[in-house]
DNA sequence: ATCTAACCCTTTGACATCTAACGCTTAGGA
DNA sequence: TCCTAAGCGTTAGATGTCAAAGGGTTAGAT
């Protein structure tokens, strides 16, 4: 009769990704945050970045994208950008006192859901899981076009 | 020393599926179609859907969002809607003979690129990562707010 | 000294997506 | 018979993302 007409792994991964991201920014939302800022909080908190492009490139987005997110998060007090002062091409963003309060909180409901989310799955599941991912971005990069 | 802070598995999943969902798209569009498009092509082939409700659902998108696309579709000619006979309510979309030609062609695509991702995982190593990716969804949805 | 190329960021215009509100149609009850 | 509620799809408005074009700044070559 032939093999029953398995979801493809890739529409499966897709799928997995949509509901986990779309739960995680829920949680983040209502804790005053969303999934890109927390991205930028922690990046900020986490390494020293010469510039918006090594900001955007850790975050997995663009300039432009970058660009718009600064701007809603200056405007509520959470980072500050000037000019390097020598040289006046690069913005130096800093987080300010309200951009590390919400960092703290935030890092509390990413904590909660990442521990959520492994259920049940061993420390093994998991390594497992990540190699498997990690297996599939190399196979697409491997044959970029 | 403290264990090295790894990348959460959600975080990296995330990664993963843009990269993916990117390359697919990528191939997809250089055949004259797009990742959505795909989607309600493959549906509309391989099940009986009796609204457009139903077809979003499959797609794993709103119905707002549905109707953009068929907008766009019906506008090249790939679908016709019509309304149900017998409950004006209902639009019936259909597949027309250029839509049915698109799936062929997209789906010589996906059958490749779904063999490009796959390279060097197992049979079981697909299983195992399907069966993982299970668990991650159903830990979402059990404590689902 | 100036000119050109490179670099960094922003702006513009486009698209996919969502939620909320709306309009049409049907079903069920008074 | 109507009236209200529910169902289905579209429209309007918001967000997040990208590519391409543009503006300011610096470095390097002539």
């Amino acid at each position: 009769m032939g093999r029953p007409v398995r979801e493809p792994i890739g529409r499966q991964l897709t799928r997995t990704a949509k509901i986990l991201g779309r739960a995680f920014d829920d949680a983040l939302v209502a804790a005053g945050g969303s999934q890109p800022m927390w991205l930028v909080l922690i990046t900020l908190k986490s390494r020293q970045v010469a510039n918006q492009r090594e900001l955007a490139d850790a975050v997995g987005i663009r300039g432009a994208t970058l660009t718009h997110h600064l701007n809603a998060m200056e405007s509520v007090g959470l980072v500050t950008r000037r000019r390097h002062p020598d040289n006046r091409r690069v913005h130096l963003v800093e987080l300010t006192a309200e951009g590390d309060a919400l960092f703290l909180r935030l890092r509390e409901v990413v904590t909660a859901f990442d521990r959520r989310i492994r259920d049940g799955l061993s420390e093994e599941d998991v390594a497992r899981l990540g190699d498997l991912l990690t297996r599939l971005r190399a196979n697409v990069a491997d044959q970029a076009s």
